[in-house]
RNA sequence: GGCCCCGUGGUCAAGCGGUUAAGACACCGCCCUUUCACGGCGGUAACCCGAGUUCGAUCCUCGGCGGGGUCACCA
């Protein structure tokens, strides 16, 4: 068979040879360890947990080795494409601070690698088929969808491997004259691999993450490129990958089970191969046993989860480093202020086996994340997440932000700061009972306050409260009117002796915060008393008397 | 089912031939405390199983078992 015939055949329209474009996309000059990482998202809608994931050691590979990221969109497969998709990426992974140095951007290409939608490269991919034809390791495949069922199901029979392999791969002997036949009567064909691998030793492939990997070699005739003209994955990324002289693939370990084909394209092409870096998934567990997290079915794996709950994109990268590294925690002990960019993240540290996601988790990491966020910002955060998902409180808030900006505030500057904010959702849940709308007294009295015993104390305290006491006077006048009710004032003289009082002095003081919060706990009661003002804060105390007097 | 990956407390995980087997989250108890948080102290809790190598295996090898992934002209 003459190959250089049946390339020209195959691919007449190429102008642009494959040694060509090598020179075209020349080794970059970079220093030295820099890395070159790629993220290549196929365009089908949205983008979730996992992805982020990933992207995010693609990002911290790159910009730690003062390296080069890049956006690739992967939409080779025509029908699965999503309008609007790219854009909602970049957005997206921007949100959580990932951005990208070259590639696809919201302002059009950047970078001389290009183009980087893998739908623009068609005659990158058809120069590098076409020599692979040349040196006799592709050829055209006419089979149709009904005949290759057919030959699984008599391969299942057979218990071999299905799929197009040795004996199995009849196409390869067809000749040239077959082949033009089929040609001229306008038969669709594909480009398949011709793959060399049948009765190679397996090795042993170094893995970014995992170290030793074994593989078997690949002896599949995989398809290279489509009916269509666009190539598989497979082939389209070895391409890419090679041109835009990535230094290391991050991706799934699902990825695993196709790397021999991956590795033989690499040989096909006489390239050497980048570093594979295969994650482990994040995992969800269901009925007792883990599971990949699914984007179909677990709602905490769309980012749209955690925009809606308001989570700030600092909580969850820094858990999310946590996952990737988990001696990320203890240098964050040690450097609770550095931002997170200087830890030294490795990759080689990464765990192969798959993470359950822990919300719990996160929301401890995210508190101790708010603290080191300013108040304001935390505040805008929050109105910009209630002018969305609240927005009949957002009224509320916008016109009462300096009051809310006093009250996030309330025990974060204290030696041992309060950590009571973690997620927008909840904030808001928590400084709810601030707002006059909807407000009522959720929570019941204290078990051992009767209505009338509460009445009392109500009015106990409205007769000598002052606005302008401070902390201390304040509460030195809940002490007095404790006192005077018979209750006690140390926690451990009611524990000896409970038949002598009707309770403590934190019973009255929850009479109080009652009625101002509506709730049994809050922040410091009187803090919030003077951010609310007098006016409203005893407003509230009145309505609460009369529907006790009722 | 074949192949590949993974297997230390409920969860995330240090460990890399000899350790009282770290730490964090969660849980429980105590303390602090006007509530709730925060914080402090203490506690429950783990090397999947079986061989082999070795003076000695959580660690190395093999075999099971368990979980996950993958077997497309989708990525």
């Amino acid at each position: 068979m003459d190959t250089k015939q049946l390339a020209e055949l195959l691919y007449p329209s190429v102008s642009v040879p494959l040694d060509e474009w090598e020179e075209i996309f020349p080794q970059r000059s970079l220093p030295d360890g820099a890395a070159v990482t790629r993220l290549g998202p196929s365009p089908t809608g949205f983008i979730h947990l996992g992805n982020l994931y990933s992207a995010f050691v693609d990002e911290r590979l790159a910009h730690l080795s003062e390296g080069v990221m890049i956006l690739r969109i992967e939409d080779t497969d025509q029908k699965r494409k999503v309008e609007g998709s790219e854009e909602l990426i970049i957005r997206s992974l921007s949100h959580y601070g990932i951005h990208f140095d070259e590639g696809v951007t919201l302002e059009g290409e950047k970078g001389s690698y290009g183009p980087y939608r893998q739908s623009e490269r068609k005659n990158i991919y058809h120069a590098a088929g076409k020599a692979l034809v040349e040196r006799g390791w592709a050829y055209p495949s006419f089979m149709e969808e009904e005949e290759i069922e057919e030959l699984r199901k008599k391969q299942e029979e057979r218990k071999v491997l299905p799929g197009i392999h040795g004996e199995w791969a009849t196409e390869r002997a067809l000749t040239l004259e077959e082949i033009k036949e089929k040609l001229r009567e306008g038969k669709e064909w594909v480009l398949r691999l011709k793959s060399r691998g049948e009765g190679k030793e397996t090795f042993f492939i170094e893995d970014g993450i995992r170290g030793k990997v074994r593989v078997h070699p690949n002896i599949l005739d995989t398809v290279l490129i489509k009916a269509d003209g666009l190539p598989t994955y497979h082939f389209a990324h070895v391409v890419d990958d090679h041109f835009m002289r990535i230094t290391h693939i991050v991706r799934g370990e699902e990825w695993l089970s196709t790397l021999p084909i991956h590795l033989e394209v690499h040989e096909a092409f006489g390239w050497d191969s980048p570093v594979f870096c295969h994650t482990s998934h994040l995992l969800k567990m269901e009925d007792g046993n883990k599971r990949k997290l699914s984007k179909r079915k677990d709602p905490e794996l769309s980012l749209d989860f955690y925009h809606q709950e308001g989570y700030f994109p600092e909580a969850i990268r820094e858990y999310l480093m946590i996952l990737l590294n988990s001696d990320y925690e203890e240098w964050r002990r040690d450097h609770p202020q550095t931002p997170l960019e200087d830890f030294a993240f490795r990759i080689d540290h990464m765990s192969g086996s798959g993470a359950l996601f822990d919300m719990e988790k996160l929301h401890d990491v995210s508190k101790d994340v708010l603290l080191n966020i300013s108040e304001e910002e935390i505040l805008s955060f929050l109105l910009e997440w209630a002018d969305e998902y609240a927005p009949l409180d957002a009224v509320e808030m916008h016109e009462r932000e300096k009051e809310l900006l006093h009250l996030l505030a309330i025990g974060r500057d204290a030696k041992k700061p309060r950590k009571d904010l973690i997620y927008a959702k909840q904030i808001y849940e928590f400084i709810r009972y601030y707002l006059e709308r909807g407000f009522e007294v959720q929570d019941p009295l204290p078990e051992r306050v009767g209505k009338e015993e509460a009445a009392g104390i109500l009015e106990d305290f409205l007769q000598t409260y002052n606005y302008h006491d401070d902390n201390q006077e304040w509460f030195a006048k809940i002490r007095t009117i404790a006192e005077a009710r018979g209750f006690a004032l140390r926690m451990g003289d009611f524990k000896r002796n409970p038949e002598q009082y009707k309770g403590t002095v934190s019973d009255v003081a929850t009479v109080v915060r009652l009625g101002v919060t509506g709730l049994q706990s809050s922040p410091d009661l009187w803090s919030i008393m003077h951010i609310m003002g007098e006016e409203r804060a005893t407003k509230r105390l009145r309505q609460f008397l009369d529907t006790l007097r009722k």
